[in-house]
DNA sequence: CATGAATGAGCGTTCATTCAT
DNA sequence: TATGAATGAACGCTCATTCAT
């Protein structure tokens, strides 16, 4: 449940980062933030005394994990590990025009805005991919170590790849305004996930 | 060559096209563009009558052109047309941490930005994209009319791929400092272009 | 002594005290105060329904009659009227630099700003000042009477010129980081005094 | 006369400097000013591109500038040192409460509010205060060579006690209300200067 | 054409104060 | 009593833009 005021300071954070997500953060105004929760201007700096800065930044790791417990949910009951990764792979795809948080992937939204202007948040931005990297990277070692995954697979350099695919995916998808281009990108990418099947005998 | 106010907003919008790269489309001020082109106040308006807007566009279109002209000097002695397209992998790997207009991928940049709040930008992005697959599906074409590539090769899609790949591996290895991410994205690319050599006989 | 909420009273006033001598009225903020004494918002105005004017006259109070007392300590103990008066020249030169309340004097700092701003205040300390003065009225009378200062010393304008002196020297001395204005400006006040002992024969 | 831009200058350093004597530094907001110079709250920028603290500067340094102008036009025509001395006490007492900058003296406002709280702003006040020494220092120097201050007058230790009689004198009778303060505290620095002719014979 | 003084709306932030809990 | 979430006006300052010169 939480107090009223974690209450309060979430609701904030969530109309923030679709804002920030579509606007961008020097395209956000306060203002907006303001309108779009209800509250006055100085109560948002009750709760955020860092300001603009801290509440951007407590909105990117709120987007980050909405994906990450959305995404959680889908991969939850699939068993197979190779069936996981493909899941994700589905659930971007699904999402591509309606994504967690309103205005696009929150990685490439974030991190173009903040590599020459907001270190803080950059290194935020730096910080998540390296955990998606990890875990992919243990998903794929899990996924070794029960036999569904060929042993000799690079794991590091897969999840690489696979971020990389999703987000050229996303990126040019949206640019076009359609599925296809992220279908594409994607296909070797689950071509590559159909080889890392162990070979039956 | 050019008149004297040719030759000066010439000198705005690239200054302009790398402030606007680097720290946004809101994120730049006419006084940060100002200050970087010594000009004044009114003087600007002078030359874009339209402001920021018209400013912004001109900037994005003339990093498009910029980029294209780089390109093409590299690909230009380039007689085969799979090395050509090589060749563009390479500069765009040459060129991550150095690209044609400081920030980045002036694609990614704006697009990411204009998506949501400025729908004239975004259809210059869009409209850049959808010629940059013009060319490479030109490029192909010809290719395959030069017997240089097979002509089962569906132009289209591989245009697509080709930019996604670019885009995922650039996007990647910027956020993370290094040049491994777009080679792991862009190798299954390049082994797709190998694979579109006709057979030998 | 006192009950609690007495002791938290005269706390904020203290602290609060402090913070107006050095920041003015204008540049304290309750938070300041707040931040000081660990109190919360609304707890100070349980304290001080009137806000932060009726702090600032309480805290400009407590600093005089601090004053008073220090002062007072210093001068139980001497018998003589004139050496008493010298004993309070000493003491604001030993506290120059290091003055009952940090910030300088309170006289100073706040009939400085009251003047044009806050009438209440600066009536306030109007009113502290006549009592300085006849405060210093009365023992000169008693020297007087005492047999311990000559009967033709006009008590009233003596008064007046003590402070000023002292309040001239004091102000001199901050700005210079020096004792040595004040002693130069006091050096006629101390003379005077000698002047004033009655003619022994 | 000055180009326009310098004319809206002056004017505005004119009305902050009487704003901020009044109300100080704090209490004196930019709507204040503007409102007063019937400016917009970006043209002030224009003119002073450090904002609050380079206009309080300014203004300080205004007013210096025009009270000693005001001193220098009643002490020009005077040739005895000495009464040159003593038309300058006598035009503070002139000028109480009809000071050259509505206020009260500059220097008793602005190094009260800015000595515990802004150092740039302080550090010019001492420079003033040093000055206004110097000035008075050198006067009883020429007076000397000139034959009418007597040679063995201690001219440093003279011109720190002739600002501190003055100032002193001056916040007392502001205070009280009344020229009679100013007047019983520069009475001993009168009988002082008195003393400085050199003996006839 | 070019200048730069001027505009006024808007920025992120802090303020003194209130009031339901 | 004491709390701290909330208010909304005001803060110092920057913005894109205009226009008399």
């Amino acid at each position: 449940m939480g107090t009223k005021a974690e209450r309060t300071k979430h609701q904030i954070i969530a109309e923030a980062a679709t804002l920030f997500n579509q606007k961008g953060y020097s395209g956000t105004s306060l203002t907006d933030i303001l309108d779009a929760t209800g509250l006055s201007k100085g109560g948002l700096y009750g709760h955020f005394k860092g300001g603009k800065d801290e509440l951007a930044i407590a909105s990117f790791q709120y987007a980050v994990a909405l994906t990450y417990e959305l995404i959680g949910k889908r991969t939850h009951e699939i068993c197979n590990t190779l069936d996981k990764l493909k899941s994700v792979v589905a659930f971007y795809r699904e999402h591509l025009f309606d994504p967690p948080i309103e205005g696009g992937c929150v990685i490439q939204n974030f991190s173009v805005e903040a590599d020459d202007l907001y270190p803080e948040l950059y290194a935020e931005v730096k910080s998540v991919v390296l955990d998606w990297e990890n875990r992919i990277c243990y998903t794929i070692q899990k996924g070794i170590e029960r036999g569904e995954i060929r042993a000799d697979v690079d794991a590091a350099a897969f999840a690489i790849y696979f971020i990389g695919a999703i987000e050229g995916g996303i990126l040019l998808s949206r640019i076009k305004g359609s599925t296809k281009p992220y279908d594409l990108i994607v296909e070797p990418l689950l071509e590559r996930l159909e080889g890392m099947r162990p070979i039956e005998n």
